[in-house]
DNA sequence: CGGGGATTTGACACATATCAAGAGCGGTGG
DNA sequence: CCACCGCTCTTGATATGTGTCAAATCCCCG
């Protein structure tokens, strides 16, 4: 059982056709983003799963943790449909992950960077319900999710950390649902920016200059949105000064406004 | 600690304000909805915690279940920003969460009924994150969390049941984002009806001949749209017989025809 | 019987989608 | 090296779906 769901995985990135290769932005991107944090500052944001534990517990999780897993830019480490086995620890780069509607019509659903757990949503049906697709060079750790769940039995710190990563994923997917219910399309923009500004904080990098991962199609799928429209709020918000926007170059210049903005439907 | 989580609990909803009560609908409610089911066949649908229990744990789990709250239509059981102790199992009646954003706007985040665990997005951060109102006058049992923790630690299949029900919330809240972010009002609504429809069939009611319990601008909230637009929209599915409405009496009368308008954009 | 909320419906305004054109950039092949 | 291609992105003109405002009706309740 545990054997087989190795096999799985590997097979389900492994089977990959390799779509059309993701633009590079080689340069930009390596000027700009991930100046590397310093691995102390970094290292309790790696996981939640990982607080609060004693050493031989924080061992055993990195022993279940060891099998990486490695994917281009483009690469899907899963798809709808594929039985589930393992949530997957994002350890460099990052995903989106895209539902799919059954007449075909699909929705970027997430965005998730380094550190985060994704997969959870595969635990209720034992098959995922979404597709995860790298959108750089990325690396992942399997976690088998028969052994987290043994660990948690053994462990009950680390059984508290699974439920506040399963009930925090919750709150956030109610919280997109917040925006696009309530928001209109500067504000879930901005909203947008801002939440993935303090994700970059948490994770030691500047949260005021960052690169974009995703395509103008791409963020406006997961606003609720057209291409168009999320260009054009790009242009709004550069022309009143709150960024800078090049390409997928994001400076912000006046996140007090920006929040403003998000904050009070004015 | 159990102690001051169960007061806790009891000063949540005996704290409340009366506010407006609800309109009544006794009438039509009574003749039209709960032709209750047998209860053999509700029970198994009765809780998914519970499924595939040996006995003893069965046993465990309802006796952790004792304490019933009741509540008046209009009552709070939690409230944004209460301290989380318990996730509650609603026994009979139904509730809606309402999610509160800083700025004061608020949207119906979820539509909650008889058999279903609602106070999950409390435990990733220690107190809830929306606020759970009864639609009706309804009935709950308190589960306190560090026991259903502890039942976890002790019995693999319902620490498996507790995770299931964790993610399908998830999945849950994907879909709503989804159709939030995807679907046009017609569709929206026309994909809240047949959820309806399915959930009452699952516990046993009917589910072509239903009872809305939430106003037009609740239901509005809760699908990203105005009051009007949820009526026009119920008008122009009356006009094409797709079903009947009558205030907050709904009978689908073309569920194929409603079905086929939600999965195809057409 | 009167009052207040829920609901429906119409007219109009506005935000966003749609359609269309063009510019910028990167990659590829001659 | 340049020319070409494909893709992303931007911007404009227009169409459309919903929101907004307003009025009337219905129903429940005191």
């Amino acid at each position: 059982m545990q054997a087989s769901a190795m096999v799985q995985v590997q097979n389900s990135y492994r089977e990959f056709v390799p779509a059309r290769p993701r633009p590079a932005l080689r340069d930009v991107s390596q000027a700009i983003a991930p100046a590397p944090a310093p691995r102390t500052a970094c290292r309790p944001k790696d996981l939640s799963l990982l607080e609060g534990l004693d050493t031989e517990t924080t061992r055993q999780v990195e022993e279940l943790a060891t099998a990486r897993i490695r994917l281009k830019s483009g690469q899907t480490l899963f798809r709808t449909g594929d039985r589930f086995s393992s949530l997957y620890w994002i350890r460099s780069g990052s995903f989106k992950t895209v539902t799919l509607l059954e007449d075909g019509c699909d929705q970027v659903g997430g965005y998730h960077m380094m550190g985060e757990v994704i997969g959870t949503d595969g635990i209720g049906s034992d098959s995922h319900g979404c597709q995860a697709v790298a959108l750089e060079d990325s690396e992942v750790c399997a976690l088998p999710f028969d052994r987290v769940e043994a660990l948690g039995r053994q462990n009950c710190r680390f059984q508290r950390n699974l439920h506040r990563l399963l009930s925090r994923e919750i709150t956030r997917a109610r919280v997109v649902a917040m925006l696009l219910g309530t928001m209109q399309a500067d504000q879930r923009l901005g909203a947008f920016l801002l939440d993935l500004s303090q994700r970059y904080q948490e994770r030691g990098y500047s949260s005021c200059e960052f690169v974009l991962r995703m395509t103008r199609s791409e963020i406006g799928s997961y606003l609720g949105l057209k291409l168009e429209t999320v260009s054009r709020s790009f242009s709004r918000f550069q022309r009143e000064g709150f960024l800078k926007v090049e390409r997928r170059v994001i400076k912000l210049l006046d996140r007090a406004s920006l929040k403003r903005l998000v904050d009070c439907s004015q």
